[in-house]
DNA sequence: TCCACATTAGGAAACACGCG
DNA sequence: CGCGTGTTTCCTAATGTGGA
């Protein structure tokens, strides 16, 4: 499908925001070009976004299939999912002095957490379960690539999310081509269940989202953090437990122990500190990570010959 | 007894390694 | 050089445990 431009809007950016880190971080080449960051706002009907930063502006162009749009829902909507209107101050106090995070509040100041829609926020925490940043893209990729439509912006090829009614009509055994092996059955029930689930705060969600098999603790919190910016309770894998716990001294390494440490830490910014420990340590494995939090060395390499969440978007790492 | 919390069991996929 | 196996890296769900 190819969409024609219906006009722009410009954006004051608010001081400290980086463009170009947020919208490296956990981007597809087909989401961001090291130029325009393509997003989204409206499904149906089609209404996606192209949006630059030129001589501190936030430019943001509309393409979509013509129709009526409100172009205050389009403005709130990038706002959104940029976190223009994000205030890290207190975060960034915190980050200052911490073992782990000083970086954030230096080399990577103005990086703002990218929102995504609830249903895409879901399919990446699913492709997250036992599995490596590498695994987990991959089998997200190979979803885009094999279910999600593709779109035309300015010559620019866009993959959507596939929606929750095209996953739900597949098979398992078609998922499972993905490569995303028993997960197929815990997308496939979300899928099926996804329009049910009512408006709510994302306290309440998480309870609704935990009743679906295959959706643990961990599942749900990621999701609500990229959703909905839900940083008070932080998802915690074992990964992020391991690390906590070596740099804050914690008496053994479980989950529940590092959650503690980090709100005692990070308190309502603990969702978000989780965010950019992935961010500072390349979401290597979790041997390496340690190696380099032992040595110190907790900023991103930023070389274009290793994958990482921050190089994600510079080739098609997976083309197979 | 029942709830909260901790532990254990079970499992998918990638990678490394050794064998023929 | 290809193949199979073991290890690593993670998660959810079921089971176990201890306190109110």
């Amino acid at each position: 499908m190819r969409l024609t431009r219906l006009g722009s809007i410009n954006l004051e950016p608010p001081e400290e925001f980086n463009f170009h880190l947020t919208a490296s971080a956990y981007s597809f080449h087909w989401q961001f070009d090291g130029k325009y960051l393509y997003f989204p706002v409206i499904r149906n009907p089609l209404l996606i976004v192209r949006t630059s930063v030129k001589d501190n502006v936030v430019r943001v162009d509309l393409y979509g299939v013509t129709g009526k749009l409100s172009k205050d829902l389009v403005t709130e909507h990038v706002v959104r999912t940029l976190g223009l209107d994000e205030k890290y101050y207190e975060f960034y106090n915190i980050a200052e002095g911490d073992p782990l995070l000083a970086e954030v509040a230096r080399s990577l100041r103005g990086m703002r957490l990218r929102t995504t829609d609830l249903w895409t926020a879901l399919i990446i925490a699913v492709c997250q379960q036992n599995a490596s940043f590498k695994q987990g893209w991959r089998m997200l990729y190979n979803l885009f690539k094999m279910f999600g439509e593709r779109v035309t912006v300015e010559g620019h090829g866009f993959l959507l999310t596939p929606p929750p009614s095209l996953i739900a009509k597949s098979s398992s055994s078609e998922l499972m081509r993905a490569g995303i092996g028993y997960r197929a059955r815990s997308l496939l029930e979300l899928a099926r269940g996804f329009d049910d689930i009512p408006q709510q705060s994302p306290r309440e969600l998480e309870r609704s989202l935990r009743s679906f098999k295959g959706v643990g603790l961990y599942t749900a919190r990621l999701a609500l953090l990229l959703a909905y910016r839900f940083y008070e309770l932080p998802p915690v894998d074992r990964w992020t437990a391991r690390i906590v716990c070596e740099v804050y001294g914690c008496k053994g390494v479980s989950i529940s122990e590092a959650e503690e440490v980090l709100r005692k830490v990070w308190g309502k910014w603990s969702g978000l500190a989780v965010y950019y420990l992935t961010i500072v340590l390349d979401a290597e494995p979790l041997s390496k990570a340690l190696d380099r939090v032992r040595k110190g060395l907790l900023k991103p390499y930023m070389s274009s010959d290793k994958l990482t969440p921050l190089t994600l978007y510079l080739r098609d790492w997976f083309v197979s």
